[in-house]
RNA sequence: UCCUGAGUAGCUCAAUGGCAGAGCAUUCGGCUGUUAACCGAAGGGUUGUAGGUUCGAGUCCUACCUCAGGAG
């Protein structure tokens, strides 16, 4: 893997390249979340063909933990690996299971060896260290790997905060060993030209910079590839989120990717980007457009949400945002994506998500334009 | 024409003679490293009509209306 930075801008955003084992992507990037290995209703050819200029999605995610449940991770190895199984030939990124830790918390029990899972699909047990999610990930052959973490909770007391903090730091030395033990096992990675997974290390601390501080030192001492920053966007107020990320960056090397997990609405993320944060992923733009959310675009700039269930759309033969360069708003009106909604027709889900992933690529190209201007 | 059964929210249906409810639909809201085509809220009623019994009737009685099935 390696990283160019292009240029800075005097408000600490940067505008780069990041070229891993699949192809490059340019940051910053918004990350499209694929969980499942899919990208929920949206078809792989198609995020490639999305946004204004037509490079579409870069780089998705997968998830270790969903993987490892079904089809199982060794499936998918025995298949060639995740990018061969759903035909993605782009970069991509496995979680390591760990916001799973945080969101499944009612089916698992942490102790510091790891996790005790209860499946949420049949309540089966199983059982995630950072060694076996460092395993899962290897086997499904992502571009990028993450630590297995902790994400704690908000609100959390300062010492809960520390002390799963510390977990985390624990989790990530044992998850880089593990790695640099055992990267080697991918085939197919042998081919590309010396290009290997890379594992990057996720800082926690909760909503407390000293622990952020320290959080981020600590795994810069494991001198890993890119740093993510965890933890965030859990119920605090946008305003720590901001702050939070804006304190962490100061303490992540500048000459390395860092990556907000998790985050965001779009404003969000392109504000986000000009702090300096390089890589970016969210459910939202595909959840909320499978539940008739979609985003848009004012006459003024600025970002408006559209409930595409309102009645008031029942007639209006006008795109979602006639400025959109979207395949949904290139062909369909907010009547018709309205009445697909309300009939339940699952095309609604597909057209909202490719508009609203749309949206979202095409908000970070705007952000790049600027940091390169 | 007679017999039987059924009429309760827009729809499908609950409710010992004791505060008239649910699901769906409608309208609106929420969604941040996906347990999520999900979750939540609101509006919506002269219980077919008219009488009667009763402290009290959606519920019991009488007549009528409508619908379904059966008989002729």
């Amino acid at each position: 893997m390696i990283f160019e930075l292009r240029c800075k801008a005097a408000g600490g955003g940067r505008r780069g390249m990041l070229k891993l084992p699949h192809g490059t992507v340019q940051t910053p990037v918004f990350m499209p979340v694929g969980t499942a290995a899919s990208v929920k209703a949206v078809e792989q050819s198609v995020l490639e063909r999305m946004g204004t200029d037509g490079a579409g999605a870069e780089i998705i995610l997968a998830n270790t933990y969903h993987l490892y449940l079904r089809p199982g991770h060794e499936l998918i190895a025995r298949l060639g690996g995740v990018h061969r199984f759903m035909g993605w030939q782009r970069p991509m990124l496995t979680d390591s299971g760990g916001f799973q830790v945080f969101s499944l918390s009612s089916l698992r029990k942490v102790t510091p060896d790891g996790v005790e899972f209860r499946s949420h699909l049949d309540g089966s047990k199983h059982f995630f260290s950072p060694e076996h999610s460092m395993d899962v990930q290897i086997a499904l052959g992502a571009d990028v790997m993450m630590v297995f973490d902790e994400c704690v909770e908000h609100p959390a007391t300062y010492e809960r905060t520390r002390d799963s903090m510390a977990l985390t730091h624990a989790w990530a030395r044992r998850s880089r060993d593990h790695f640099e033990a055992n990267k080697h096992r991918v085939p197919w990675f042998a081919e590309r030209d010396g290009h290997a997974q890379s594992l990057f290390g996720i800082v926690q601390g909760g909503m407390y910079a000293d622990l952020r501080k320290e959080s981020a030192e600590r795994l810069v001492e494991l001198d890993l590839p890119g740093y993510a920053i965890g933890g965030l966007a859990v119920g605090e107020p946008r305003e720590v989120t901001r702050e939070m990320i804006a304190r962490t960056l100061e303490w992540l090397p500048k000459d390395k990717p860092r990556y907000v997990m998790g985050v965001g609405y779009p404003d969000e993320i392109e504000e986000y980007a000009k702090l300096g944060v390089d890589m970016m992923d969210c459910v939202l733009p595909t959840r909320a457009g499978r539940h008739g959310l979609v985003f848009a675009r004012a006459e003024d700039g600025s970002i408006v949400r559209m409930n595409i269930k309102r009645k008031e759309y029942a007639e209006d033969s006008g795109p979602i945002d006639a400025a959109c360069g979207c395949m949904t708003c290139a062909r369909y009106s907010r009547a018709y994506l309205r009445h697909l909604f309300v009939a339940g027709e699952p095309l609604a889900l597909t057209l909202n998500s490719i508009h609203n992933l749309h949206f979202y690529l095409a908000t970070m190209e705007r952000v790049r334009a600027e940091l390169a201007a």
